[in-house]
Order: C-alpha cells, then structure tokens, then sequence
DNA sequence: CTAAGCATCCCTGTTTTCAGGGAGGGCGTT
DNA sequence: AACGCCCTCCCTGAAAACAGGGATGCTTAG
C-alpha cells in the first residue's frame, strides 16, 4: 500500500477547520497529522518534526498574530520540500504576488467547491502548482497595470506615514508630529497611492489594515 | 425510525458550505435538503415546498446581494415554524441585536468548533434558543456600554453608501451609481461620519472593514 | 394623531486631498 | 564616479471631502 501524504491544516476558524477535516480524511491517500489555528504552532511543530516528512500545508491567509503569508515565508525557507496550499476569502492581487514570489504551490479562493480543492491537492503533491482561474485572471490583470507602477515594497518611513494616515490623521498633524513639511507627507501620500495601486484615503487604509500597521 | 430534520444550508463560500455537508451529513437524524450561495434562492424553495417540513436553515451572515439577516427576517415572517442558526465570522453587538429582534434561534462563531456546532443544531431543534458564549459576552457588554455610547445602528442605505464609500469611490461615483444627487451622498456621508463618531474617510472605510461590508 | 426615523435633495464656504510636476542631499553599491 | 533609492521639500490647479446648516415627503411606532 502506497505511504499516505502527511498534511497539516491551519485556520482560525475552528468550523471552517473541521469542514476541511470532514473533506480531507476520508481521502485514503490522505493523512492529517495536525490542525492549527495560527502559524506559530505549525513552526514549532515543524521544527522539532522536520523528518517526519510532512508533505502539505494547507493554510488560511490573514489569522491573527502570524498569517499565511509568513507561515509560507517560514516554510519555504526553512522545509523547502513541503507544499503550501493557501486557501483564502481575499483575493488581491498583491497579497497574491508575494505568495508567488516566495514560491506558494497553491491558492484558492474559499468558495472554490470540495472537488477543486481535491484536485489542487492532487495537482500539488504531483509536484506542479495550483491557481484558481479567478486568481489567475486577477493577477494577470495585475501583471499587466504593474508595468506602469514601481515596485512597491514600502520603506520605514512610508510604513509609518501610512499609518498615521490610517489612524485619521490629516497631512497637516502628521507634518506637525514627525517635524516635517507638510510638502512631504504630501508626497508620501502621492507615493503611497501610486505605488499600492489605489485610489485614495480608503484604499490606503485598507491596505494599512492588511499590512497590520493599524487594526 | 425517527423522521431527519430535514437543513438547508446557506453560504456563498462553496468550501465552507462543503465543509459543513461534511460535518452535517453523517448525523443520523440530520438530512440535508439543500444547499444555497445567497438567501434568494432559499425564498423561493421555502415558497414553493412549504409544506416541506423543513426544521432548520443554517445561514452565514454577509453574503452578497442578499444577505443573512434578511433572509433570517424572511423566514420568521413568512415560514415561523423554521428554525435558523447565524454562522458568522463577525461578531459585533448591532447584527446580533437585531438578529434577535428578529428572533433568531442561534448565533456561532466560524470559529466554534464543530462540537459546538452540533450541539447548537441539536439545542434548537428542541426547540431552546443557542448563543455562543462569546456572543453573549459581547452582547452584554454592549448592553452596558451603550449607556454611554449613543446607538450606532445604520440604516440599509446608509450601510450601501458606505459599503460603496469604503470602495474608493468618490462621492459622484456613489450617486451615480444609486441614481441619487451628489448631495444625497453627502448628506450620508456626513452623517455617518458623526453617527460613527469618526473624523474622514479612513476612519468610515475602518468601520466598513470592522462590520464586513468590504473585505 | 404625532413624533421619530428614514431617504431624499439643496446651499455656502473652508479645508483637504489628489494629480502631476520638479528638485536637492544622503547613502550605499557597483 | 555614477546609479539607484530614500527622504526631504516645493509649486499649481482641480477635485473632493468636510462642516454646518435647512428642507421635503413617507413610513412607522407610540
């Protein structure tokens, strides 16, 4: 009998965790050796288990504390030979771009139906990766507008401008707080829109909120 | 044999209704009869098969076009014999209140365990109201801190204005789109950045975000 | 019936944001 | 030394948001 893949799960949605349970076990070539509900237990496990030779994790983005995004970060660096399948209720194209860059084998959206996430399993222990037709078509639409607008990892400083904008403040406060011109924020905030993709004041702070400078 | 009670199961995120089915299925004395991604369709099969006998429709909140709540008001009305259990992410004070004006039978978390779950179903099917712990905590503390605290409850438009506002659109965009004037979104925008008790936008697209108009 | 709340629309004026520029100095890498 | 990146500051003009009013008609609850 062939040896079953060893998957782990992780979301903080203990429902939404037994569903994936109720999905997944009676998969016989399936074995899940763990549940989580954040990524710092799923470190810890995979750090004092490394040999047992876990083959997927299958994760929420955007838990608390330590999400999805960091929890492939973490794996791929350090267990680059299991698979990371992320299952999310957003689908930005960002968010989407730095699973990518650090190598995510999958991502679907959560109202992908049981088969999909059946075959993006399959797809992925095979050794290819996995993306829903949605994300695809979101992240091309990306790829394409990208072109126009710089890369947009944001500096210190833009971290901390940003926030203050997410916390109301005006351009004038925030001058009047970091002992700057209001000239500068201004810019910051021009930057700002124009590196992250939006439009204005709220979809800056959306992404402040996604970014967890502010809750 | 005792007869099943026969569930629908409402949730436009296909993973979580399949991970529901999963959960619910190998009960014996739970039947599911349908499944449904928004309340629309659920209106019309419970108009159509209302001598069914349907026991309980388990409904996510915040779902697009036609929503949980609504459909929770719909059923009470028109099929009162019906029970209805809320399974939501959110869990703030205002949904749950006029949930139970409305005379919900029970209100989970997502993030319950499937235990619960079970147990809730069971608790209302014998004809007892279920409420998280949680939910209960939050509802009593805003209970007393609403002394305080003028009431916050916004009104359906207001909800859509500033679901539309918290989208990055402007104002003009907002009333075209409701074929409404200008003014009249101004108006709610005013209003609800001192019903919200905010200062601008950021603070208005935070609160959309806090009560899940937008993601 | 009456008061309250809701949805709609209007006005005046000020402040802030947004768009699209430019520009100089610092700092580290190649 | 030259390049890129970050931080800082400045300008103009248009668009939008914000503040603080008022007004109407229509339901709904008391």
């Amino acid at each position: 009998m062939q040896p079953k893949s060893k998957i782990i799960i992780v979301d903080d949605h203990k429902m939404f965790l037994d569903g994936l349970r109720s999905i997944l076990e009676p998969q016989p070539h399936l074995e899940i050796v763990m549940t989580a509900k954040n990524g710092q237990n799923v470190e810890k496990y995979l750090n004092i288990n490394a040999e047992e030779g876990i083959a997927l994790v299958v994760m929420d983005l955007n838990m608390p504390e330590y999400d999805g995004a960091e929890l492939n970060r973490f794996i791929k660096k350090n267990h680059p030979q299991i698979k990371t399948l992320v299952v999310s209720m957003l689908h930005d194209v960002q968010t989407v771009r730095t699973l990518t860059q650090d190598n995510v084998d999958g991502y679907l959206p959560k109202n992908a139906p049981k088969e999909e996430l059946l075959k993006a399993i399959e797809t992925i222990l095979g050794g290819e990766k996995y993306f829903a037709q949605t994300i695809k078509d979101a992240y091309l639409k990306g790829m394409t507008m990208q072109d126009a607008s710089p890369e947009q990892s944001l500096s210190k400083r833009e971290k901390e401008v940003l926030r203050l904008i997410a916390m109301e403040q005006t351009t004038q406060e925030i001058a009047d707080q970091l002992f700057l011109s209001k000239h500068t924020i201004e810019s910051y905030r021009k930057n700002l829109i124009s590196k992250l993709g939006v439009r204005n004041l709220a979809g800056l702070t959306k992404y402040a909120i996604k970014l967890g400078l502010i809750d």
